[in-house]
DNA sequence: CGTCGCCCCTTTTTT
DNA sequence: AGGGGCGACG
């Protein structure tokens, strides 16, 4: 693929040419378009990099070359002294991302990057702030940063004390709702009336300001307080809005396309004074707006900060032209687009095979084959990488790569911090920082069994609700009173007792020993030990490995800090192990080879998706398939299965309409591998996309497609074929069925069953003993 | 007070 | 299929 000639390199090409032509200024020492880290440079990222001053849009394609030109501009800014590394904002939206340009800065310039103390996700530079000043907005500095589980607790506990049938309107549901509004920057006071209908009947608002005024008693802050918290400062604060105006003289922000309202916000707040803000981003691959993110953001930086110079990185360095073709004719059907050319010099390569499976289990084995042969070929593990749709996904993978012994690395997967004996070591923990979070109170004050049960637990929420203060202020209340029993008393007080005990502990103890004592003196360990729970040795080892984490800081806010918003162990490196990850996790990575299981309808485009009115939701969807693709270097390998087990039931399964919108020219499809020799496998993919032209319902109706299905030990004769864009299959097409409804059938998966409704190919039909399901004609045989 | 068993929901995606 | 929540029992 050739650089098209009708590009626009003007606006980028001015970019330099101004960026070169003025003078270097300010403190500009060692200022200089020759400077060694300059050197391998495109122009355009050239331009990036040098134009410093006044607003940036960089418009960064997949594989552009973008953290190159990001973390470039960032040494330049401090190479040449225009800035001090403090002066500096620069935000990114995940912790990996951060790590990753920090590493890569600290190469460019040498080690110093620790003053670079502004460098973090917009949640962890919110949480700095608010620390800072958390008594303008209630809070003390030594706050409680709540993670989502928490956070659906407390919501729980405001909608059943707003006396709500919790049943119908769960703690989640509120923390959703809450959230959606926290995204967009409000506050209750400024949450529309008409709004209030999206939780209870109309009972939204009021909820939402109880469960505000319940995260003040309890000094905590939920992930949107931490930006939300930030706005209401600056805007009640001039001052302390001028101070961190002044104090950011460039600004820097990754991934812009996932930024939301509220980021939004407090980016073009911060900006006003200098409007050195350099945004990047790639409206191609917002995957986030399920989350509030507003691709809006990006497109209308122009108009936010009028003569943005705006630079396109349009030359991938990443994939092959086979990759990138697929790709861009993927994503052409989206219709909200700022559009862009990408190209690439490298060479054609290997066009993106498509495989068609019987069920997911059947797709596990073949990508576990392949991934070994792979291996034979000399490529390591690490160089290769499955994606999925969703983290349910993963398990089959697990289990064959497990029985094959070929080592994996799940990125994103359980969470280390939300198993339940890390939370309740947390609690301990986070009672010692914080004594009026009730939320750790509550979840380990009679864990282990200390005799502290409801009716105990009762009297003191009822104590602490009375009085509007926490638990272990309750807690001392309630010595000093009758309302306790006496054995519950004594059991409280040597609670209360030993929680200050450790408060004293805490000033002069490094953190990992405290956290030992208190895990042991607690009782806590011993009740592990004593279960009987099978889980209990693993959990044993994971709190091993708890302390052992945080042993890597050196106070105990550092630590809790780092938990609430990292919530991952630091990753150990992956040489030799193959990656497995979400397509979300996979954002910002290359592998040269990818595999893309479970491109199917309902799962890829998700339910939800298709669910949703607009197709707003489907857009996402294919961007998300977007960046998959991209992911790949050398190899990308899409599949899917005709049957997958779901909530753990078997479905009939749709190939994804996403195949279908890849170009002809770029995809090929194959046939299961070891099924064939591999003369023959090409052979069979390459006649078979000549010979697949076939009548739309062929597909299914391959006899060598459905007989390697029945006996997959059988050499296929045909592959099972897809056609390109337009003629495909069609699965989507509308088609005749040669059934009539009523009439009975059988499917190798779901036995017999009678036809209640036809849609084209697409069949309902009631299984004698799965019930009623969705199948394509082709896979039943009249019975 | 603790255990058993039934029923429900789950599966996007992350800070 | 699996886990969590909740009610019924010991």
């Amino acid at each position: 693929m050739a650089p098209s000639t009708d590009r626009k390199p003007s606006i980028s090409e001015r970019a330099l040419a101004a960026a070169q032509a003025r003078p270097p200024s300010g403190p500009a020492a060692g200022d200089s378009e020759n400077a060694p880290y300059l050197e391998g440079l495109n122009d355009e990222q050239r331009a990036a990099v040098l134009a410093v001053e006044g607003p940036v849009l960089m418009l960064a394609g997949a594989g552009t070359g973008k953290t190159r030109a990001l973390t470039t501009r960032l040494a330049h800014l401090l190479h040449t002294g225009r800035a001090q590394p403090w002066q500096i904002l620069a935000v990114t939206f995940t912790n990996k991302a951060a790590r990753e340009m920090k590493e890569r800065i600290a190469k460019l310039v040498g080690g110093d990057v620790e003053g670079m103390k502004w460098l973090g996700t917009f949640h962890s530079i919110g949480a700095q702030i608010l620390r800072r000043h958390a008594e303008l907005v209630g809070l003390k500095s030594n706050f409680t940063i709540l993670d989502a589980d928490d956070q659906a607790r407390l919501a729980k506990q405001v909608i059943e004390a707003a006396n709500l049938d919790v049943k119908r309107w769960t703690g989640r549901g509120l923390a959703f709702v809450i959230d959606g509004w926290k995204n967009r920057g409000l506050t209750p006071d400024k949450v529309p009336e008409n709004e209030a209908w999206h939780f209870a009947d109309g009972r939204g608002i009021a909820l939402y300001k109880a469960y505000q005024s319940r995260l003040t008693t309890l000094n905590a802050a939920d992930f949107g307080d931490l930006l939300v918290h930030n706005l209401t400062i600056f805007q009640n604060h001039a001052d302390i809005l001028d101070e961190y105006q002044r104090r950011f003289r460039y600004m820097l922000v990754d991934e812009y396309q996932d930024t939301n309202v509220a980021q939004y916000l407090w980016l073009r707040l911060l900006a006003q004074k200098y409007k050195n803000i350099c945004c990047v981003g790639d409206d191609d691959q917002s995957i986030y707006g399920w989350r509030g993110a507003e691709v809006e953001n990006i497109l209308r930086f122009e108009k936010d900060f009028p003569g943005a110079t705006v630079i396109r990185l349009e030359r991938n360095y990443r994939s092959t032209p086979s990759i990138l073709g697929a790709a861009s004719g993927l994503i052409a059907a989206n219709s909200e687009r700022l559009g862009k050319t990408l190209w690439t010099d490298l060479e054609e390569g290997e066009k993106v095979k498509v495989r068609g499976v019987w069920d997911g289990e059947e797709e596990a084995r073949l990508i576990g084959d392949d991934i070994e042969s792979e291996q034979l070929k000399g490529r390591s593990l690490s160089q290769m990488a499955v994606l999925v749709r969703a983290s349910f996904q993963m398990r089959a993978f697990e289990e064959r790569f497990n029985t094959l012994g070929l080592a994996y690395k799940v990125v994103g997967g359980p969470r280390f911090y939300e198993r339940e004996e890390n939370r309740d070591a947390l609690a301990y923990l986070r009672l010692i920082r914080s004594p009026d979070d009730d939320l750790a109170f509550d979840r380990i004050v009679n864990k282990p069994k200390r005799g502290l049960g409801d009716k105990a637990l009762q009297t003191l929420h009822k104590i602490a609700r009375a009085n509007d203060m926490p638990l272990m202020a309750a807690s001392r209340l309630a010595l000093e009173s009758n309302e306790l029993a006496a054995a519950a008393r004594r059991s409280l007080l040597n609670f209360v007792d030993t929680i200050d005990r450790w408060s004293r502990d805490a000033k002069d103890m490094p953190p990992a020993d405290l956290a030992e004592l208190m895990l042991e003196e607690s009782g806590y360990i011993e009740m592990w030990k004593n279960s009987k729970n099978p889980q209990a040795p693993g959990k044993l080892d994971n709190l091993k490995e708890l302390i052992q984490a945080v042993s890597e800081f050196e106070t105990l806010n550092a630590y809790l800090d780092h938990v609430a918003l990292v919530s991952e162990l630091s990753e150990s490196s992956a040489d030799g192990q193959i990656w497995l990850m979400t397509l979300h996790a996979a954002k910002g990575l290359e592998f040269p080879v990818v595999f893309l299981p479970g491109w199917e309808e309902e799962i890829f485009p998700s339910k939800r998706s298709l669910d949703e009115k607009g197709n707003a939701a489907l857009e996402e969807e294919r961007r998300l398939a977007y960046v998959g693709v991209t992911r790949a270097e050398e190899s990308c390998r899409i599949s899917f299965a005709a049957n997958r087990q779901i909530y753990g039931r078997w479905q009939a399964a749709i190939p994804s309409r996403f195949i279908d919108e890849l170009p002809e020219e770029h995809v090929e499809v194959m046939s299961e591998p070891g099924l064939y020799g591999n003369a023959a496998s090409s052979l069979a993919s390459h006649s078979s996309f000549e010979g697949m032209k076939l009548k739309e319902n062929d597909y299914y109706d391959n006899p060598g497609w459905k007989r390697a299905r029945a006996a997959s030990s059988r050499p296929a004769a045909q592959a099972p074929l897809i056609e390109g864009r337009g003629a495909t299959v069609s699965v989507s097409a509308p088609g005749k069925s040669k059934f009539k409804k009523g009439q009975r059938v059988f499917h190798q998966k779901f036995g017999y069953g009678k036809i209640a409704s036809i849609e084209g190919q697409k069949l309902t039909v009631n299984f004698e003993h799965s019930g009623p399901k969705k199948v394509i004609d082709s896979f039943v045989e009249a019975a």
